[in-house]
DNA sequence: CTGAAAGCGCTTACAG
DNA sequence: CTGAAAGCGCTTACAG
């Protein structure tokens, strides 16, 4: 009549359950149950009589009851390294999450996606409904994969630094990082710039193991080669959005004479070095001819671009459908933990060329 | 000792429930409930003792329980027109979640996606543990909605055509689509070409009554006050992808005298649009020298191709975080049915001009 | 073909 | 401060 009614809709108070329904139908909750889940135990005109009171009442049976009952949600859970809207605005993670789909898509599994809680991955497990979780950009281990594990929930690991007992898939960032650093050099850069991922919250003192520490010991060796070292290089980590690309790029040159300016920018994301572009020709600079740029993804959006980017390719989609892949092998019980390390490819375009005489 | 064992983790056997705790702790399963959700409760000692066997066999309360009890889940439902693969590689829908993910982040939900199970965005519901739902591109209502109102599941409309009584969100799309095709025309444009989406699963022969039906109804206004009419223009349906876009866009061009072609391609995603650019340079046609092409979206991306599209800017991110507040108001209870309609903005920029002589 | 009963794993009044 | 009991809404052997 009012208050309390009007809240839950016309219908007036809670959802019906299944004992609302089967009373109406004047029959038991297992009929009911019958008629949704398994038809040939009830006679046809049964099943049809409680269909149409369900229909009628608007009830559904309530999936938690269900998965709590089955034991299982099908839906694939991801464990993110960031806030939500900061995931969603990263193009990365829409490739990553594509391939993720394919998979729920052909399995018929939903996709939840958990954001850390209280800056820790760990913590959003407890509140999330999956049946198993892909851990994305892990970048140091502080226990989270023996905590994991403990718990007996499937996992796998995606650009991480696990144990060999662990599901994991990765690219093979410390060659990315080589061939990129190489060709730079090669074209007789001398002066580089690195502009690199901030790593991300579950990163402690004790250093990261993840991608960024492979690239940087790619890094280290092409520079090696070159009869370079870090010394000759700068090197700034930044949050993976544009913006900060853009700002990072416009410090690295504004202000400054050529004669200090790197005539190279090597940055450790597709999203930065778009920024980072941005930056430079807003300072009246081009690319490649006062400065190289190259970016690292190859994302598919960075074909827009003009000049085209030189850039490091990796398979971030094949990426993401591997490591569901391996997550319904595990939900499934399959005993395995698979690696996978997937190779990369450099893809030299127009955004390098040699140094400024 | 073997098989069932192993394939649950060295643990051995299944996951520890509150009672095993209680047991291995020699307390009630309430003690174990209270040193997880209510420390006042008991007192501090039994709490760390509690706490520590729970740590050391693995236990974590199963999240399912918990929700069922609660009877909620705290998580965002989005109820999606196509597969998720489709999904994520639709930069729309990341700007659109990216705008889900910002409220999310905000109340502390998780976000869950479920795309149509046997082509049916209802049919998902019932395999779906959210509290709440956003129904995103439901460009036809055969009973959706009466149905989803029965149930009485708190839900928003997003792009629809709702009755007045349900939560919505939209774009001023007959207002987008009359500015950019009067713009068209009043650079002096004749032959024009539509590329139009392609309608979602869910439409039938009852024809659509969505954001695409505004479209048109904008476009035929904008015709008719040029003196022309849907004669004059050709409309093609596609699905939305660049590669469709790609395809659509050469077709129109290929195997046609200068005389035959379109002078303006208006397409109704930029998605689609960059494909379509794309087309054109392939076949050495020049924007917007030989042809001028409009999307509509105004995607961030878009602003790193060159010519610089012109384009129908919508507040994506803002329909996705409006839809998302108001379904967050609904699931609490709060008995409103607010409708919020966002206004569109031509963005005029490089990729139109008038026809060529 | 149908119903009564147990149980999924948790939380939370209610007693002590 | 702690425990025994009921209940969230469903499904599924088990009896009839």
């Amino acid at each position: 009549m009012s208050g309390t009614e009007t809240r839950r809709g016309r219908s007036g108070g809670r959802r019906p359950t299944s004992k609302d329904v089967a009373a109406a139908a004047g029959v038991s909750r297992s009929a009911v149950s019958f008629a949704f889940n398994d038809p040939g135990r009830i006679s046809e005109a049964t099943r049809e009589r409680i269909l149409g009171i369900a229909q009628e009442m608007g009830y559904t049976p309530n999936p938690l009851a269900r998965m709590l009952k089955a034991g299982q949600t099908q839906s694939l859970g991801v464990l993110l390294p960031q806030a939500l809207a900061r995931t969603m605005e990263n193009p990365y993670y829409s490739r990553f999450l594509m391939g993720v789909g394919q998979v729920c898509d052909r399995e018929g599994f939903t996709l939840l996606l958990t954001p850390p809680v209280r800056d820790s991955m760990l913590k959003a497990i407890p509140y999330a409904g999956a049946d198993g979780f892909i851990v994305c950009g892990l970048e140091t281990d502080r226990g989270e994969v023996t905590e994991l594990r403990r718990r007996a929930v499937p996992f796998v690991l995606v650009d991480g630094h696990p144990p060999p007992d662990v599901p994991n898939v990765g690219v093979d960032d410390r060659r990315g990082a080589y061939d990129v650093i190489q060709h730079l050099t090669q074209l007789g850069h001398r002066r580089i710039a690195i502009l690199s991922l901030e790593p991300g919250p579950d990163v402690t003192e004790h250093g990261y193991h993840g991608p960024l520490a492979r690239r940087m010991s790619g890094i280290t060796e092409a520079l090696l080669e070159a009869g370079l070292t870090w010394k000759d290089v700068t090197l700034s980590e930044v949050p993976c959005t544009r913006m900060d690309g853009y700002r990072a790029g416009r410090e690295l040159f504004v202000d400054r004479s050529p004669e200090e300016r790197p005539t190279a920018l090597a940055v450790m994301s597709d999203v930065l070095a778009i920024g980072a572009v941005d930056a430079l020709r807003d300072l009246g600079l081009s690319v490649p001819e006062d400065v190289s740029v190259t970016g690292f993804d190859d994302l598919p959006e960075v074909s827009w671009m003009r000049p085209r980017l030189t850039t490091v390719r990796q398979p971030i989609t094949t990426k993401g459908s591997t490591a569901a892949d391996f997550l319904i092998s595990a939900i499934r019980g399959e005993d395995q933990h698979p690696h996978q390390r997937l190779a990369t490819t450099l893809m030299v375009r127009d955004s390098t060329d040699q140094p400024p005489r």
